[in-house]
DNA sequence: ACGCGGATGCTA
DNA sequence: AGCATCCGCGTG
């Protein structure tokens, strides 16, 4: 294990094939979906695409959803069909469609049978050219679709590595959930702070 | 069966 | 502010 970060400023980051083989394990996602929001920033999403080339990027934004009891979460309703990966292990991709047309990746958090997820809200393309400043365009430009719901993220094509921790966090209301009543105005949306790629400026 | 509306993004 | 576009979910 070499002591060069995986990236940061004045750090070159390790290229995406090296990241792909160093995702984060298991237990980095067994804890509450608002400590793995924040933990996420900074690191990498890698994804092998059937060539075998693998695209990373580092994540810059990302929101928590809490489980049943968040009436933003969709498993707010129970155990249902969609619902289903949510109450798998920690550390499974959880991928939906939306407005019958944007995928969103997510990643399953707590113990199973806890149904709590991270949406990935925006990244920074490493290496490549990309609109990545929204949830629906960061899973675009990851070749992630809805087929890649229930992967593995520490087996699967689709995976998480370690990166260096952003500089400063900024965080806020989460994004469209106002139907959610006091879930909506709920600290749940992390951001690396002076990021390019935010969805939205967070309240200042 | 049927109808509604959503963890968005683009255009006006 | 409005719309595309489709599937999951609640209701009948």
């Amino acid at each position: 294990m070499t002591a060069t970060p995986a990236g940061g400023v004045g750090a070159r980051p390790e290229p995406p094939h090296v990241l792909f083989e160093r995702p984060l394990p298991r237990a980095a996602y067994a804890r509450p979906a608002d400590h793995v929001a924040r933990a996420l920033l900074g690191a990498f999403v890698t994804v092998r695409d059937g060539a075998g080339v693998v695209r990373a990027a580092r994540i810059v934004e990302t929101e928590a959803y809490l489980g049943e009891e968040d009436a933003a979460c969709h498993a707010h309703r129970g155990r249902t069909r969609r619902t289903e990966t949510m109450y798998g292990p920690p550390g499974t991709a959880y991928a939906y469609l939306i407005y019958g047309l944007h995928t969103m990746l997510n990643v399953v958090t707590a113990e199973a049978g806890e149904p709590h997820a991270v949406l990935i809200r925006a990244v920074e393309p490493l290496g490549f050219e990309a609109r990545t400043h929204g949830p629906g365009l960061t899973a675009r430009a990851l070749g992630v679709e809805r087929t890649d719901d229930g992967a593995d993220l520490t087996t699967g094509r689709v995976r998480i590595a370690a990166g260096p921790r952003p500089a400063r966090i900024v965080r806020g209301p989460r994004i469209g959930v106002d139907y959610a009543g006091s879930w909506a105005e709920a600290p749940l949306r992390f951001g690396v702070a002076g990021s390019e790629r935010l969805s939205r400026r967070f309240p200042t």
